[in-house]
DNA sequence: ACTTTACTGCACCGTTCAGGGTAGTTTCAA
DNA sequence: TTGAAACTACCCTGAACGGTGCAGTAAAGT
């Protein structure tokens, strides 16, 4: 399983290395895969693989920042005069997208595979905390303008985006299933808000739905 | 670094092993950790481990037996005549326990650090959704009973876990950090159960404290 | 045509590690 | 006391793997 590599006119053996390896990471593991495997699987010679990478150290890093990038970071449109209902749907529509987004378990998976045993840096990927920080200053925000009484915003947040990630992304990053289809999800995130602002902004809540 | 190993008048060597095996691998990891290593911490020839595991995968399924059994299943109290927000506090405390559990921590870890990229039976026992199955069954006896609306009970389930394992759990499992202290942990558990009955059961509920 | 650059293929080194073999020693029960 | 079972110390193997060196090729710029 070698010989020609397909035609391949560009010279992009770099960003195929770097392809090849994310998707062996993050599908086996750190440790389970060889950068023998991962030459083969760029169609790459394994020379040219440490050509561009000074180790699988180097590489996986490399993988890592590209990967953060890619993710980016949550922008929410800032507090406006529409009902909260509506505005923390969309905040949780955009954070579950997140989140279940092909990159953002990738690097999860990556990072998991990893770090399980070093703490250093696991937490702050991977844990959610990071990128649940808007939700926060949304809160906060909502909060100092007397829209939302005062309350403990980390706390509220953790709830907030606590019933989200365990539907949506940890059944997802642990095994590949995914809860719910489109409609189902989204009937969800609307229970979550409604539970969420009756408790925490006196809303009158129309029970769910059966 | 072997000699005399320190007095050990028993023949537990079997156990030794095992413990022993058990906290390299939930600390560095299944591939990380090597049969030498193991004998040396549990003070025991690599010869004797080999007689009682026939290979590293043997010891390794034999500690996940043993630690399943340990984490054993929940079991609430029955139903009763008191209010439902304490009985459902009670719960949260309980699933909360041994969800953080030295136990269910290191299986864990131990799964996860094994079967991230096999999802065979990683998510059996990691994401929740087995032990969070007594507090569906809950719900719905007091469905049944009418001191509960219907509504959906197994998605009631997941919000209400979702917020108890975002802090206790996964922080827990992946960092080593614990959220709360003890009193911290339980306001927020109540913070949890007001805000679920207030949705779930119209019931009225007092503003949480700022 | 010539040089440079990227890439290949392959042999090779050093290490780590699972697992086996064995001869000798300790433990313990009959 | 004796004999079997458990255990130890130590040596060995074969394979996998990270990483290097090198000679050669294909292509692209000049």
């Amino acid at each position: 399983m070698s010989t020609q590599a397909p035609r391949r006119v560009r010279t992009g053996k770099r960003q195929d290395v770097m392809t090849a390896a994310l998707n062996e990471f993050q599908e086996h593991g750190f440790l389970e895969t060889s950068m023998d495997r991962i030459a083969e699987v760029a169609h790459v010679s394994k020379r040219t693989v440490y050509n561009h990478f000074a180790s699988k150290e180097a590489l996986f890093e490399a993988i890592l920042d590209e990967l953060i990038v890619r993710c980016g970071h949550l922008e929410f449109p800032p507090l406006n005069e529409e009902p909260l209902e509506d505005q923390l749907l969309v905040i949780g529509r955009m954070y579950a997208e997140l989140v279940t987004s092909d990159d953002f378990i990738k690097l999860s998976r990556v990072v998991l595979s990893r770090f399980i045993q070093s703490p250093r840096m696991a937490g702050t990927a991977v844990t959610g905390r990071e990128p649940q920080k808007p939700i926060q200053n949304w809160i906060e925000t909502a909060q100092k303008q007397g829209r939302l009484p005062p309350f403990d915003a980390a706390q509220a947040t953790t709830q907030f985006a606590g019933m989200i990630t365990s539907t949506e992304y940890w059944p997802r990053l642990i095994q590949n299933e995914t809860a719910f289809d489109e409609q189902g999800r989204d009937q969800y995130l609307k229970s979550i808000v409604s539970m969420f602002l009756g408790h925490y902004a006196h809303l009158e809540t129309p029970t769910s739905p059966a």
